[in-house]
DNA sequence: CTGTTAGCGCATTCAC
DNA sequence: GTGAATGCGCTAACAG
């Protein structure tokens, strides 16, 4: 195997006998030359096999790369096994595919966004990322930043209305004064156990997600003037059927055993059920169970699941185009309930 | 919000009254500096706001940035939606991530390679990319490449032996010499279209796995001595259960009705298994059925699927582990036959 | 142990 | 239209 020569504008540029602006521009700016000048070069770029301008260099001259850095909540293992996450990651895909922007995938576990954020045009952060530290490094980064799901102030953001969403599933859940709720919460706590909750952190996470939708519940179960004991709040600290099953039993088997349980998640909601189901008891009947999201799996389990349904893909599509208009908006995208038979 | 300076390694250096030489030695070699004079200069980075060397620079000098792109054969949405290569991935991002390497998720439709080459350490190709031009430009590049499921001389490789596989699960799936087989291929043809296939092309294309597949079949049926009708070939262009019922289709309203289907995929044989259901035909007895991959879904069909298992996530922790160990080996993974019901 | 120098590969002035 | 010069931000080699 011949090593082929490794060729640079400016080794190009003495090879063919013009200078290193002209290659330069035969390459970028077809206006500074004649157009059978910049044929004629590109004709023997192809030929020797030089393929364009080093594009780290350009970057580095320009200032960008055309690759954004997604952050991911947690892990990218975590990603392919959540399908929330991964209808993200669809919507944000198809719109970089398009423009032909690069995606690169970012661990929320990471130390650093240094590790890439000189590579990167710039970062679409899905949900708050694990390791705590990165919120502030992209909150003080100069580089573009569009949250969702997740809120870093002056970026842009898509989200959806979690507190009204989790407001409107706990009033169809909830049926009378003297239901036993349970609340089978989603990342209440930042550490990684699952447990009930009996008191809330109170900086930064309040704005979390989990905390908005627990606002919602509250808000619900006020209104209804029912009671909500003090041990009925769980934390879950991933949205995975096995790790759900852990505070789905202890919530089951505790006694009394509560007959209403709003799930943060859907995966959460479908791992009650099927323990429910187990036991031998039934869904509405003895207990209600809704959950969130409006997984595809939320329409198959037995009875389906009710719950809110909100366009994750779509909201990966919004991201991204916020991305590329370089949008500093943020907004609301609509959910909607989804009516299965698990009240 | 004031802007804050951005701050060069230059500038800090001036900044603190040393040489240039001196803050980089303190970032990147410790041994190069007295202890106290290092913890001095990181201190007084941290608190001005530097946090370190500018990558994008540094890789342009050192030639490496801890960055790999993972070419998919497809677009990403499509990996997304596939099991198959979800596990490869999830493998691949697994070790990646335990090194602390970066991850770049690079579709197999792009253009050119070199939108990347330049930011990336390397390639690590999953299957052979729909854009056959990739193919060549990883052949010609520089840099780092290993390969899954596909074969680019004198790289890396990771992937099963397709043909042994495809043999053994024919040959559990042919019961008689008068069965009348039919092939669902996944990927046969390089073109995008669902249809019979007459001829198969003959040039590279004769090394993909579907043809490693195909040849496999085609050893177990002259073993067997049946015969396999001229047109009852079939390519489905990927493999997705809306995609593969039109084949399965076809194949199943043919007459005489083949009673054995050789499928490529497990999606592809879920939609006959689903379809042959919903035709009221009983399997195996009329119709007996065999898939390749062994997915989850697999399991839960009616009746299950017998299929070829290869684990795809080891397949992915394989490739990145040869990836980072820069190793030049080509290595076949053992597969093993999932027995289920449906043969 | 420290500072100076010369590029990594390129794009953009600015003269011609 | 072209070519020389400067610097994007950094590191390795060298001299002190």
């Amino acid at each position: 195997m011949t090593d082929r020569k490794v060729w640079t504008l400016k080794s190009v540029a003495k090879e063919l006998g013009v200078s290193n602006a002209t290659v330069s521009n035969a390459f970028n700016r077809p206006d500074q030359l004649s157009k059978k000048r910049r044929e004629d070069i590109l004709e023997s770029c192809e030929k020797i096999g030089y393929s364009g301008p080093n594009k780290a260099a350009q970057s580095l001259r320009k200032g960008h790369s055309n690759i954004v850095a997604l952050v991911l909540p947690d892990s990218i293992e975590y990603m392919i096994a959540d399908p929330v996450a991964s209808a993200f990651v669809k919507g944000v895909s198809s719109v970089l595919e398009k423009s032909k922007v690069n995606l690169l995938l970012f661990s929320g576990n990471s130390d650093h966004i240094n590790a890439v954020a000189d590579f990167v045009d710039g970062f679409i952060c899905y949900g708050s990322p694990r390791n705590a530290q990165l919120i502030e490094q992209l909150r003080t980064t100069t580089k573009k930043v569009v949250t969702a799901d997740f809120d870093i102030d002056r970026k842009a953001s898509v989200g959806i209305d979690n507190e009204q969403a989790a407001y409107e599933i706990a009033k169809i859940a909830i049926k009378s004064k003297d239901d036993d709720i349970a609340i089978l919460g989603l990342r209440l706590l930042e550490s990684n156990v699952t447990c009930r909750v009996y008191d809330l952190p109170n900086a930064d996470f309040q704005f979390s997600i989990a905390h908005q939708r627990l606002r919602g519940y509250n808000r619900a179960i006020e209104d209804l003037e029912v009671n909500l004991r003090i041990d009925r709040v769980w934390n879950i600290p991933e949205s995975k059927l096995l790790t759900a099953l852990i505070a789905v039993r202890e919530a089951l088997t505790s006694t009394p055993r509560p007959n209403v349980l709003l799930c943060m998640s859907d995966l959460i909601a479908l791992a009650a059920i099927k323990e429910i189901n187990a036991m031998g008891l039934k869904i509405p009947d003895d207990i209600r169970v809704v959950g969130f999201d409006g997984i595809d799996e939320a329409l198959h389990s037995n009875p389906p699941l009710t719950t809110v349904h909100q366009n994750s893909e779509k909201k990966g599509i919004q991201a991204a185009e916020f991305f590329i208009n370089r949008s500093t908006e943020s907004v609301l995208i609509p959910f909607h309930i989804q009516h299965g038979g698990s009240v």
